[in-house]
Formats: structure tokens, C-alpha cells, sequence
DNA sequence: TCCATAATACGATAGCTTTCGTATGCTAAA
DNA sequence: TTTAGCATACGAAAGCTATCGTATTATGGA
């Protein structure tokens, strides 16, 4: 259910590129990183399996297309985490992300319209 | 060097009761799940060996501690997460928790003024 | 002192992820 | 038509995590 490393990088070309081939998402991932082709390739057809990515096999060379959404998945690992390491408390990671990394005044502006909102919806 | 999902949750353990004896941690752990005695020993072994917790040996009962703290564990995460599923982008892990989880009017209010004081400060 | 109790150490196993080699099949170009 | 090249399928192995059984050792109370 949860992706793993592996699949995430994976997940993550197929989010920003769309539907692809084996080769189309091996040669993005060689980009950050060495691997073999069969590894990727085995790797995906895994995630057939797991149902993580459908896949088109009506021609020779099959194209892979991510079956579960970027933010769903963000969510389930922000969940996981907030749960895991910060005891529930979702503000505590706001916090301690904002705190931690630059962020920039554009940024925080954005952010902060955001929390207007919510709040205004209270 | 990244603690592993069981391991954290003995972090946790370890992080609020502070210094404790593999029963203790156990015991915790026992709250929120079945497990064996051993196990928990077995882990708290091994992350003895990799140093994410100290120990006290001097009596029988060995004395386990934390060895790293939970807020650099915490940004060690954080990053992870960003780079693996915000593409780098720590406001979009801070819009998409916001977004997702409902947030009290008053922890809406503490996040704006960590914000306003990183404003300040630019 | 002696033994029941509780703690540690250690090894083995099961399951999962990642990696890769090899076999096999398809296709297009010469 | 033949074949080189690319694609898939599959199996095997290595490394890691989690789990637990068992052996061994220490300790405190009867």
C-alpha cells in the first residue's frame, strides 16, 4: 500500500512526465542516480502488481502511468509522519518545517493567505 | 543512520519518558501493539549498534537513552519528505498539511506568528 | 546457600526491497 | 528472410527489518 523509496522515485517521474515507457523512466532516474534497466523495469512491473501504476500492453513496449495521485500520497506520508513522530500534532510539523528551512518572504505570503482563509471559513 | 518505523516508535518512547529499561520500553510499546519481550530487547540491541541510543551497563539492567534528539530527527525527515515527494518545496508540505488536517483557530494563530517573526527578520 | 525469576545475548527465520543476469520474444532494417 | 537490437518475464541472491526461541547469566529472597 505505502510506496516504498524505490517506487516513490519512480512515482515521481511518472507524476511529473505523465504515462511513459520503461526506458523514458529509467534514463530520469539514471539521471540522479546509476541503475540497470531491468532493475527499473522490474521495479515497475512490482508496482503492477501492488496496483501503484496501471500500464498500457496493447504494443510490444508497455507505457506505465502512476494509478495513485501525488497528493493523496503526500498526505498518507505526512499523516504517517505526523503520527510517528510528531505525537498528532500537525502544527508541530508546520512549525518545525517553517522553522528549519529558508523560506522566502513569497512564500510566507502564500502561507499566510492560506491560514486567512482557514480561518475565515471558522 | 535513518531510523527505521520500529525503531522510532522506541525513539518516541524514549524521547518522553526519558532514560528507561528495555521493560519499561516495552511495556510502552505494548500499549499501542502486541509484541514479544525479546523483540523490543533485540531492537534496542541493534540500535545500540548503529548508536541511535546510548546505554548504561553498569547493573544488570541495562539503562537505554536516546542518542540522537528528537527535533534533528524530526528535520531529518522533513527533508527526506521534501525532496522525495514536494520536489523540494517546503511550502508545498506546509500548504498540503495545513490543507489536509483541520487546525484549531489557535494553532492557526501560533503558525502566523512564527511567521510574522520570520518576516521580521528578513 | 540455593533456586526462581528476570535480564541479556545470540542465532535463526520470515518477509520485504533492490538488484541483476539470463532467457525469450518481437520488430524493423538490410 | 534473416538478424541485430530492444523489450519483457522470470528467477535468484544480497541486504535489511522484525520477530522470536533458547541459552546463559545475574540477583534477591526463602
Amino acid at each position: 500500500m505505502k510506496p516504498t523509496e524505490g517506487e516513490l522515485e519512480i512515482l515521481g517521474v511518472l507524476w511529473d512526465k505523465g504515462a511513459s515507457t520503461v526506458r523514458i523512466v529509467h534514463e530520469e532516474i539514471c539521471k540522479s542516480k546509476e541503475a540497470g534497466y531491468t532493475t527499473t523495469l522490474k521495479l515497475l512491473q512490482i508496482m503492477f502488481e501492488k496496483t501503484l501504476v496501471t500500464r498500457d500492453s496493447s504494443s510490444k513496449t508497455h507505457i506505465y502511468e502512476a494509478a495513485v495521485s501525488r497528493e493523496k500520497t503526500q498526505k498518507q506520508f505526512i499523516t504517517k509522519m505526523i503520527n510517528s513522530l510528531f505525537a498528532g500534532s500537525s502544527t508541530e510539523l508546520v512549525m518545525q518545517t517553517l522553522g528549519g528551512n529558508k523560506t522566502s518572504t513569497d512564500e510566507l505570503e502564500k502561507i499566510q493567505q492560506l491560514i486567512n482563509e482557514l480561518k475565515a471559513k471558522k
